[in-house]
DNA sequence: GTCGCTGTAGCGAGCAGCTTGCGATAGCGT
DNA sequence: ACGCTATCGCAAGCTGCTCGCTACAGCGAC
């Protein structure tokens, strides 16, 4: 299993800051490995659980919280729901819907222009990751 | 009072759309036209409630949400914790520190650019009121 | 005025999404 | 194998809102 591979290193990491792997962190890593794209904290405890059922909730946000702070992943607020969670190697921005609520991703590169100008006019270093970017969709846009 | 001429329009807007104009409601529109910038619905309620001592917490929320349909306030997400709401009419976007939650103003036309390839590229018309961009600071980005 | 329809109020309970305190357990360096 | 202490599962708690209910109060019509 190539999670599995992934899994070792940021463990090991974790083991030299003076943390400890239990059977429960190692579950949520791998899970977290596995996933493609976005989790939600709720979606990734389902997830764990179907392997280590009795993994709980506070379990994973703590994980989850400890693994931000290692810089191993990052999570964003996408909308007026539950904060998603992502590998932080997969950084990129969000559009986010007011309408229907879809989502795209988009390029760091997009922001660049604006980024520039924020840090010259107001000493502002852009960090667009933590809250997603609002706005209507094409299908959205056409309507009132 | 200026704030009870800047009610009056207003009230009148609701009435026509078939609402009805309560002591609570206007104690409510009042407070919120004198108060400059942002306000969270519990600051809102509090101050309401200095004079108009039982209007609860409730009403205050589906009055704004209220407010919020007919165009005259919008709420904004700065970072995690409540939201704030504002005038509609003192429409500006936020730039919001990671690292020490400073809230900046910035005119709507820094975001010009962005927003015309957003349109171009994506088809997404750029409406970032509903959430903060989020970033660092000049002071908070010196350190680490 | 006052009648009556119906939108709103205040209240309390409820809910989602997280966070925390606790005693028990289990990593991991020695 | 021992012992220190990080982490666990659990339940309760917290914040920021939302909802269902019944009584009340706007407002248009008469």
């Amino acid at each position: 299993m190539l999670v599995r591979e992934k899994a070792e290193p940021i463990l090991a990491l974790l083991r030299a800051r003076g943390g400890r792997v239990t059977t429960s962190r190692r579950a949520i890593l791998e899970t977290l490995l596995g996933v493609a794209g976005h989790v939600t904290a709720e979606a990734l405890t389902a997830r764990v659980q179907a392997v280590q059922p009795d993994v709980h909730e506070s379990t994973v946000y703590r994980f989850l919280d400890e693994l931000e702070r290692l810089g191993v992943v990052d999570h964003v607020h996408l909308g007026h729901g539950p904060a998603v969670y992502h590998l932080a190697a997969d950084a990129h921005h969000h559009l986010v819907c007011d309408g229907c609520g879809a989502v795209e991703e988009v390029p760091d590169e997009v922001f660049a222009d604006l980024r520039g100008r924020l840090q010259a006019e107001f000493g502002f270093a852009l960090q667009p990751r933590h809250f997603a970017v609002t706005g209507h969709c094409r299908a959205c846009a056409m309507r009132p």
